[in-house]
RNA sequence: CGCGGGGUAGAGCAGUUGGCAGCUCGCCAGGCCCAUAACCUGGAGGUCGUCGGUUCGAAUCCGACCCCCGCAACCA
């Protein structure tokens, strides 16, 4: 029976059109699931998006739409994004989806019966200027920083909180029995020293009359289900739990990928809501860095600049994929720059892959030599592929296909076929050059799905013909 | 003394059982002419953040300091 293999990215808050460092993100998953796909596994690869919480209900209100409708075209804006960017994601899950309600209300029955949950009246500093609530982080001697003549007011709220404090010791306990939890392992030390400070409960509800854009309480119509306490639940959701034989019994634990603003929600907060309910914590997290843009910070005014799509119709997604994947640091933040991206294209695609295969493919059909070839797998270098690959090494996965280019053209042009007329020894220099592209095209899969599917059938055929040029020069 | 990451060639990074300082891109010069002005060969370019210590020998181990950058409970 085939391998099961479960990864899920974030799911971006929905009041937006895609991020380029969500672009990044679900890229690098989805590397990881076309490989698991490649090595026979059977995958499910989930992404979505997050359609609760304030922003999103001001929002809808102010378009006069439901907050559903009102995010209805940005989830196609995301499932846009997945064919432009050429993205294997075999799930789509929306929050607002009735049958991730319905689970998410089922989790919290089941918290509660733990013990975990309790009703707690507490307060909260607001803001009437700006009308929001304040947390002491934000102010500046004790005022808001935006308001700071007038006096906050002081909000006695009564709302349920979850008893994150209980599972200090077993999710510090996890973490020491599952060193490779987190990736990278400086972000596990990170959170065990958060974990090790102490846990606050927190709380899990908010009053249903303020913010009802949420999953209703079961029971208590007067709240709904704080976003995060519901949004993290999507990871099993998707998979169909609590039903019984669904995907999740065979599908779950999975492995999430995030960017690092997520570090704390993915691997503590979800973790002890598992461990609550005796769930199967995740299998690994891997925490992405974050991109800058031309050294600075993506700023709202920024981000029209490198939208993901414009990328893609400015350039292409052979050359947008390839450079999250190479050239930036996956655990590192990163800078993205355009002249960058052109320069990685060029010399990797371009003058790389594209000329080698080009040549080769010339000179065998000049030289009218029958092929007939097929990847030979495992190639040599496989153990390494996937050791980078099982440790979101991108980087070092992509560098390891290059050498094999580098040394190919140092092969082709020290045995300088061109000079040759008999064509016996030609050949004996050419189909070993030629069975190292098909080669490398089977691993090139992952990266640029839709270039290697041209090689494979290109260098798979029984005569190998010069074609168009695979990776044009940017 | 809040926690964590980092400072190695113009850029991005490798480099922890200590042993002549590496890779890719970029730059310069030559070669080649099969190929997408590409490819191959060679070269220039670094006081490995600073100071001190251990050692025959330190980017690597130890100590002090300086500087950058994250996080500090809803920002991809």
């Amino acid at each position: 029976m085939a391998e099961k293999f479960y990864i899920t990215t974030t799911l971006p808050y929905t009041n937006s059109n895609p991020h380029i460092g969500f672009a990044a993100e679900i890229i690098k998953a989805d590397v990881v699931a076309r490989w698991q796909r490649l090595l026979g596994a059977e995958v499910i690869f989930s992404t979505g998006t997050d359609e609760h919480g304030l922003k999103i209900y001001q929002q809808a209100a102010a378009a006069n739409l439901s907050p559903r409708d009102y995010c209805t075209p940005f989830v196609e804006r995301f499932k846009k994004l997945h064919q432009i960017l050429e993205i294997s994601s075999t799930h789509f899950i929306r929050t607002s989806d009735e049958n991730h309600l319905a689970a998410v209300q089922e989790f919290w029955r089941r918290v509660q019966v733990k013990g975990d949950i309790y009703k707690k009246r507490y307060q909260v500093k607001y803001c009437v200027g700006c009308e929001l609530e304040k947390t002491d982080s934000e102010l500046v001697d004790g005022h808001c920083p935006w308001h700071p003549n007038r006096e906050l007011e002081i909000i006695d709220e009564e709302n349920y909180f979850f008893r994150f404090s209980k599972y200090q010791q077993a999710l510090l306990d996890f973490y020491k029995q599952q060193p490779n939890f987190v990736l990278p392992a400086h972000r596990q030390k990170e959170i065990i020293n958060f974990v090790s400070s102490g846990l606050k409960d927190f709380s899990i509800s908010r009053l249903a009359k303020k913010m009802p854009n949420g999953v209703p309480v079961p029971g208590d119509p007067e709240q709904v289900i704080y976003v995060w306490f519901d949004a993290l639940v999507n990871y099993i959701s998707v998979l169909g739990w609590p039903e019984e034989n669904s995907l999740y019994t065979d599908f779950w634990p999975g492995i999430q990928v995030c960017g690092k603003d997520n570090l704390r929600q993915q691997t503590v907060m979800w973790q002890a809501m598992l461990l609550s309910l005796g769930l199967p914590p995740t299998k690994q997290v891997a925490v992405f860095g974050f991109l800058t843009f031309n050294g600075e910070k993506i700023s709202k005014s920024k981000e029209g600049a490198i939208d993901p799509f414009l990328q893609v119709e400015k350039y292409n997604s052979d050359a947008l994929r390839l450079y999250v994947l190479s050239d930036i640091m996956p655990f590192e933040d990163g800078d993205y720059n355009e002249d960058n991206l052109i320069r990685r294209y060029n010399a990797d695609l371009a003058n790389g892959l594209g000329n080698l295969s080009a040549r080769v493919a010339t000179l065998l059909e000049k030289n009218k030599i029958a092929t007939n070839l097929s990847p030979q797998i495992p190639a040599p270098w496989h153990k390494d592929f996937n050791k980078s690959l099982n440790n979101f090494k991108l980087n070092e996965a992509w560098e390891i296909l290059s050498r094999e280019v580098r040394t190919a053209n140092e092969k082709l042009s020290a045995a300088a076929p061109w000079k040759l007329n008999n064509q016996e020894e030609i050949k004996n220099i050419l189909i070993p050059i030629a069975q190292t592209i098909l080669n490398i095209s089977w691993y090139l899969q992952i990266f640029l799905p839709a270039a290697a599917e041209k090689l494979l059938s290109q260098y798979g055929a029984a005569e190998i013909k010069k074609g168009e040029s695979l990776f044009p020069r940017l």
